[in-house]
DNA sequence: GCAAAATAGTACTAAAATAGTACTGATTGA
DNA sequence: TCAATCAGTACTATTTTAGTACTATTTTGC
């Protein structure tokens, strides 16, 4: 199965949250207790979504984490990066050379151009797009893969 | 990293070999040794696939593998399903219940709208694709994720 | 100044998924 | 009948992911 981890999908969740309600800050640990998931889990999300700086922080008593810019500047491909490292398929499509058998194999091209057009569907969806109500929110129709030049 | 497992790459890669050259049977242990690859593990993958009618087989000595369909009906998301199980990007876009926080989760829904433009992009790359020489396919500069129903 | 509440950073452990292997059975052709 | 080949299953090892724990730093309010 082709598949995200779970941190990717506490990540939106607690996104899509923390943007609702934009005016306050939220802590760790109300947000954990919200969702029931662990503290220390909540935290590690939320500072990895920091680091991308989807979100700021203030620390101190009475800190807590905002938005760090608009959802509409939050893609979904962003959030996935900023918690399992950036959108590869496969191992070579990420760097040259990591495959023994290279030169013999015609299929990496191929791969890559398929990582693009899945990163392309994952750039067209924002945390804006997250927060409207979903039966306002239609998947387009054609979805294109590769066409081929005459 | 959004990922597909090794599996999945060791198959697209046979289906390539097989059908590149499709009127002849081909063995697990010619395969193996081509692509430098234990003979178990191209032996496990292709009978994942053979279960799932991309190949065809015939047993017995001097039997082997073929494509059991056209190159332009495999599509790359048949052959994810095939090696490991259908796409979905989270638990909760598979099946409703699963998720403890689900009555409090707008989220899914959405799920489902990302996991079906993934979908969608996978599906419109089929192995014929694949067959072609890469300078002959450009990725489709449009590819659409969300859009508003006004 | 100090205690409390909060984030920052790091390192470790546990659990789950994936990959790889081994073995036994069934089928076919020479 | 033997050897080559696929079919099926079960097991082990490896890798990745998830979760936790601990210490340091920052800020507020008394």
């Amino acid at each position: 199965m082709l598949r995200i981890g779970k941190l990717t999908d506490y990540g939106v969740l607690l996104l899509t949250d923390v943007a609702s309600a934009p005016d306050v800050l939220h802590t760790v640990n109300e947000l954990a207790e919200k969702h029931q998931l662990g503290s220390a889990t909540v935290a590690k999300v939320l500072k990895l979504l920091t680091k991308a700086q989807m979100l700021s922080t203030t620390r101190g008593s009475s800190g807590g984490y905002q938005l760090g810019c608009l959802p509409s500047q939050i893609k979904v491909s962003d959030i996935i990066a900023a918690l399992e490292g950036p959108i590869a398929l496969t191992e070579c499509s990420v760097h040259e050379g990591s495959c023994s058998i290279e030169s013999d194999c015609g299929v990496r091209t191929h791969w890559q151009v398929i990582n693009g057009a899945v990163s392309n569907a994952l750039d067209n969806v924002s945390l804006a797009d997250l927060l409207r109500p979903a039966d306002k929110i239609v998947p387009i129709s054609a979805v294109g893969g590769l066409s081929r030049r005459s």
